[in-house]
DNA sequence: GGTAGAGGGATATCGC
DNA sequence: CGCGATATCCCTCTAC
């Protein structure tokens, strides 16, 4: 990596966390600009680092290290121009915080698989494993050779005492047909998300309610945060990261 | 016939 | 203890 594109990346980011800073202060909380910079650090968890460097919760010590994510940025950056990128981010692409409670905590649900699995589609580490059949429709596809990996993560990300197989993660899922959460399409490893489910784990309402609330609670109340996400996006990580460190 | 994937009944487990 | 949400086991069916 050469050092103009090193600045190059320096600036987007800079760029992305200054819009991101200002969100704190003004009304920018709705601006696309915004919600595609949010998007992007959604995007990149590792660069994150503490949500308090772009003024999302309340003051802390800042953290981020700006040659992580200089480094961490770069694969991201090549996949084309990085603006370009930005724009072409949905807000689909922004995850909700509701996706990401873990259980143990106070007032916190557990994680639901239907919850799990709409997470795993928007990391792009996941691609492997699980993908968009069509996004606005809530399809979605298992993929064959790793399906079975997919499963795994999910039975260990619940602590599950022995290992999660895709057939009885596919169980589960079976059961979610009766509830209307997931459906069942004809296509082989193929699902649905429901409409209200599409809809309940969509950013619009995670930017609407989610991040507005952030900004509006006291200090000593619990909420849920970019910061969880991020902690609890991490923890996927590591566990991906754990059971392999190459393929999915 | 073998295999992968789907479907579902029955029962266990776990957290709230 | 009851309940919801799986987890687990196991069997059958279907398509390739």
């Amino acid at each position: 990596m050469t050092c103009v594109e090193q600045d190059k990346l320096g600036q987007a980011f800079e760029d992305a966390f200054e819009v991101l800073r200002q969100h704190s202060t003004g009304d920018l909380q709705y601006s696309p600009d915004y919600r595609n910079y949010l998007a992007l650090i959604n995007h990149r968890p590792h660069v994150k680092g503490n949500s308090s460097c772009y003024g999302v919760l309340p003051t802390e010590e800042p953290v981020y290290n700006w040659r992580t994510v200089i480094n961490s940025a770069a694969d991201f950056y090549f996949e084309g121009n990085i603006h370009q990128s930005l724009q072409n981010i949905t807000e689909n692409q922004l995850v909700q915080p509701t996706v990401l409670q873990q259980k143990g905590g106070k007032g916190r649900k557990k994680l639901r698989l239907f919850e799990y699995l709409h997470e795993s589609l928007y990391n792009p580490e996941m691609a492997s494993c699980i993908q968009w059949v069509d996004k606005t429709k809530g399809i979605f596809q298992f993929v064959s050779k790793n399906k079975e990996k997919l499963a795994e993560l999910w039975g260990k990300r619940k602590g599950n005492r022995k290992t999660m197989t895709y057939q009885k993660m596919a169980r589960a899922l079976r059961n979610y047909g009766r509830s209307g959460e997931i459906t069942k399409i004809r296509r082989k490893l193929t699902y649905q998300f429901s409409e209200a489910i599409l809809q309940r784990l969509s950013p619009s309402y995670f930017l609407g309610k989610e991040i507005f609330y952030s900004q509006c609670v006291q200090p000593d109340q619990e909420y849920l945060s970019l910061n969880n996400w991020n902690a609890n996006y991490n923890y996927t990580y590591a566990n991906y990261h754990e059971l392999n460190h190459h393929d999915c």
